[in-house]
DNA sequence: GCATTACCCTGAAAGC
DNA sequence: TGCTTTCAGGGTAATG
């Protein structure tokens, strides 16, 4: 389940990439989240060389040399994979980015929720997907004013307001609910009636648990990897996600599990009020 | 206009 | 043991 410290993760072990050139580009033909243009990707890439790699929020921004973008989101499930390009190919290889002088840079995603799209430097800038996003919680964007303006204007539980990608970009299920219990906020608590010291509180705990997580490479719970196949080290770190029934790690009460918006939440009862 | 729900998809786990 | 059902969750579209 990448989140932000995922794909940043994912990110900076695409770096390598930076400075090679996409020799060719082959799709499955199968549609993920939205159907894959290969003609449009083979557009963008094919001959064309890797000029930077960005993140914003979950999404992954590939810079080519001949101005075109590839804006990709890795999904539930996705990864990006450096391999041989004699190597066997896995299930769900979906796309492939064959580089000069050799070697593959292939995206591989079982349940099809991921992303794949070139467009143009204006495009992505004006795209659906990154215009609808709130600022990133690691960027300067990310002020606790703005953060405290945006709580006071949603009643929807805090839970949900974290996940909302059009609030803040980049947490999802697992660190929503560590961000929460790092801060001593009750996942039902309304938005709007948090308060300021509890939203910067809350501010302050997006900031460091999304840190931490980055600085250990990320959360492997079932199958994330970066490109170069490496686990994360941040599962060995979580308080509450997927703890319910054990000892809350600051007060040993019983760890809870909720339903919200058709999401697991975990929290601690007795420390977040 | 806002918040909530259903849906896409596959693999793992639970249930029978 | 082996088949069937349920669940997980990213984002978006449809519904309330």
């Amino acid at each position: 389940m990448p989140e932000l410290p995922e794909v940043e993760t994912v990110r900076r072990s695409l770096l390598r990439l930076v400075g090679r050139t996409v020799a060719r580009v082959a799709t499955s033909g199968l549609a993920l989240r939205a159907p894959v243009d290969e003609k449009r990707l083979a557009r963008a890439c094919a001959g064309a060389r890797v000029d930077g790699v960005r993140r914003v929020g979950k999404y992954l921004l590939l810079d080519f040399s001949r101005g075109d973008v590839l804006l990709a989101h890795l999904g539930m499930s996705g990864r990006f994979l450096f391999a041989d390009g004699d190597a066997p190919r896995e299930p769900h290889t979906h796309a492939v980015f064959a580089l000069d002088g050799g070697g593959e840079l292939r995206y591989v995603d079982p349940r099809r929720f991921g992303f794949l799209r070139a467009c143009s430097a204006d495009e992505v800038a004006e795209s659906p997907e990154l215009r609808a996003l709130g600022p990133d919680p690691l960027s300067r964007a990310f002020t606790v004013d703005g953060f405290a303006d945006a709580l006071s204007s949603s009643r929807t539980p805090i839970k949900s307001f974290l996940l909302d990608q059009s609030r803040i970009a980049g947490l999802g299920n697992i660190y929503a609910s560590e961000v929460l219990h790092r801060a001593g906020v009750s996942p039902r608590r309304r938005a709007d009636r948090l308060g300021r010291a509890r939203a910067e509180r809350l501010h302050r705990a997006i900031v460091e648990v999304l840190a931490a997580a980055v600085s250990r490479r990320g959360t492997t719970f079932r199958d994330y990897v970066d490109a170069d196949g490496a686990r994360g080290g941040n599962q060995f770190h979580l308080a509450v996600y997927d703890r319910a029934g054990e000892p809350c790690p600051v007060c040993n009460a019983a760890i809870r599990r909720v339903t919200q918006g058709a999401r697991s939440t975990f929290y601690c009862p007795a420390c977040q009020r």
